[in-house]
DNA sequence: GCCAACGTTGGC
DNA sequence: GCCAACGTTGGC
């Protein structure tokens, strides 16, 4: 799950333990939540739009099927007028903070390891806020990460 | 700040 | 349903 950390990073999820995914806008991405993902499910907390930018934590999927009342906030950027309370649009999951890795693991050197040739995440123009990851790359992450820590 | 990539919008 | 215009994302 990518998040800016100017906005929402690693040490806002530590502080707060507990965050409902809210504000994503995008279909593939909603999908993700509500169809793909489950309680138990780990996440890689990514930190984009900084320098540099890559994997900085690690959270945990502990609910899903969360309405994102972010939609009905009529004073809220993520407000959509087109939603009702009846059959919501935007669904997603709470997550919650498992720890900071011991150091942030930069998107360069995820390129550089051949084990995540094919995540999504290091395809060219690839924006989507939540992506799947398989057990094998999130394992390699979070060993490079405490490796060198 | 630039710009490539890509999703969304809206005219037709 | 097509597609051009536009907006957003996000690395650099």
């Amino acid at each position: 799950m990518k998040t800016e950390p100017d906005t929402f990073g690693i040490d806002d999820l530590a502080r707060v333990k507990l965050e409902p995914w809210s504000g994503v806008r995008n279909f593939q991405a909603r999908n993700l939540m509500r169809d793909e993902m489950r309680v138990g499910d780990e996440v890689l907390f990514y930190h984009s739009s900084v320098a540099p930018p890559g994997v900085a934590g690690l959270a945990r999927v502990c609910r899903t099927g969360v309405v994102d009342q972010t939609q009905f906030d009529a004073a809220s950027p993520y407000h959509d007028p087109k939603s009702r309370r009846e059959a919501p649009t935007w669904i997603c999951v709470d997550v919650e903070f498992v720890e900071k890795l011991p150091r942030l693991v930069p998107l360069e050197e995820l390129r550089g390891m051949a084990a995540l040739a094919d995540m999504p995440l290091l395809r060219r123009g690839m924006r989507l806020s939540v992506q799947p990851a398989t057990a094998d790359q999130y394992k390699r992450i979070v060993a490079a990460a405490r490796r060198r820590a």
